[in-house]
Formats: C-alpha cells, structure tokens, sequence
DNA sequence: GCGACAG
DNA sequence: ATCTTGTCGC
C-alpha cells in the first residue's frame, strides 16, 4: 500500500502528545464515507518483554466471505510506555510498519482500541483513520471514558446500548456473543456510529471479537515463527530506541485527563 | 479530595 | 498488554 503523508512525528513529550491530539479532534470525520465494502482489514499489536519488541499484525479478510487474504507482521523496538489515553503513540507508529506491507488498499479497518470513546476524542482507530484516510473502528474489550446502562443491555448478540460522556454519545457497549462481556464500539474516523455497529455484527465470527480483530490479534500473538503461507514478517532492527525512561518520569507532571 | 484509566 | 489451570456452561 502507498505509504500516506505523514500527518506529524511520534516522537513527542507528553504535554505535546496531548495538544496534538485537540488539534486532530478537529479533523475527524463521522459522518459515513465508506463505499462498497470488498475488503476488510483488522491490526492489534502484541508486546514481547523479553526482546522488548512490539509486533504489530494486519490481516486482511475479504467481505462479507471473510475469508483471509494477505498477512502480515511488523516487528519493532517497544518506543513509548502505556499511558492511558496516549495508546496511539505506543502502538500505531508499529500498526502503520504493518499496513504499510499489504498490497490491497482495506475500504474499512477495524482497531482493537478506542475510537471517538476516548477523553479528547482521538483513541487509536480515530488516530489511523486520520494518518491513512480509510474508515476506522475502535473495538475495545474495555471501557476507558463514558458510561452507560448496564441494566438496559440484553444478554442477547446483537443487542446493545448508547456509549455516554459529558451528555453526548460517543459509541455503544455492544453484545458481540450471547452471555459473553461487550464490546466497546466507537467510530474511528469517516464513519457513523451505527454503521459502525453495523459492520462489527457483520463481521462477527461467533467470538467475543470481530474477526479481523481476532484473526490480527492471534497473530501478533503468534510464537511459533511465522511461516511462509501468506504472511510477511518485517523488523526493524534500526528503529528509535526506547525512550520510555524520560516518559515515566514526565506521565506524573501532566493532566491525562 | 478520591477514583477512573484502551492496550 | 501479560502472568496462568482448571473449569463451568452452551
């Protein structure tokens, strides 16, 4: 895939991160944008303490067939440490190494992640949406702002309920499986919220998560060396070195919030 | 003031 | 994210 202009540089102090991301609030897009959808594509990164590597994962399924067209696995030295609300930093300078390898351009991606559902609106699917210009959705197994009725939820797949913060909606707690915990849906970036939910219950293969999230998520969890059958594995031996000492110190002197 | 806090 | 065994339920 062409590899997009680049918006900004990732190597930013903490006060920076968060200014970027108020000035990127202001270009995200939600309204729907996406055309026929022939391709779908999934990333997650997964963490190697022991190389203290990041190996980020893009794996492109065909829609709605979902069958897996093309693999691929990035692998990195870790550049920052998790700060909540700075994920974007951590994980998609890795995720973008990824989708940079896959030859066919995806018409929607889906992030494990927040979208919009994020304190300044600018969670990681919202982040790579921006960068690549390709709709976005964030799919989180977790909370990480807003709140919601718990009790109005059905137990059923399918069902779900409006995502709130500060009065307004920014995603939805969805039942991807019946009887198994939600997931948090929010729309990333040239998408709505409800063809955001949409897609993940199309793109649903029976499991908590929506299957491009999963089948990326099983593979940058892989160990076994990957083989030769349909994935490609890139490292970058020579990339920044971790800064994450000068970050832990800086995380305490600022407002995440 | 205290708690909450994607991966 | 990652650490970890068995186990309850569809």
């Amino acid at each position: 895939m062409a590899r997009p202009t680049p918006l900004h540089k990732w190597e930013l102090e903490i006060s920076e991160a968060i200014a970027l991301q108020h000035e990127l609030a202001q270009q995200v897009i939600l309204e729907d944008h996406v055309g026929e959808v022939h391709y779908v594509a999934g990333v997650d990164m997964a963490i190697n303490e022991e190389h203290e590597a990041a190996r980020a994962a893009v794996v492109l399924m065909s829609y709605p067939d979902l069958e897996i067209v093309e693999r691929h696995i990035y692998e990195e030295p870790i550049r920052m440490p998790y700060v909540p609300g700075l994920l974007s930093f951590r994980e998609a300078p890795s995720v973008l190494g990824a989708v940079d390898q896959l030859r066919q351009r995806p018409d929607l991606i889906m992030v494990d992640g927040q979208g919009i559902a994020h304190p300044r609106r600018v969670g990681i699917a919202t982040h790579l949406g921006l960068w690549l210009n390709i709709p976005t959705i964030g799919c989180a197994k977790s909370l990480l702002t807003g709140h919601y009725d718990k009790e109005k939820l059905g137990e059923e797949a399918g069902s779900w309920v409006p995502l709130i913060s500060r009065k307004e909606t920014i995603g939805a707690v969805v039942r991807t499986r019946t009887r198994v915990n939600p997931m948090f849906i929010s729309p990333g970036h040239l998408i709505s919220l409800e063809t955001s939910i949409r897609y993940v219950l199309a793109c649903g293969g029976g499991y908590r998560l929506p299957e491009p999230t999963r089948q990326a998520d099983k593979l940058s969890k892989d160990n076994t060396t990957p083989d030769n059958t349909n994935v490609n594995f890139t490292i970058n031996y020579d990339s920044s070195p971790p800064n994450t000492k000068n970050m832990n110190i800086q995380i305490n002197q600022f407002k995440l919030w």
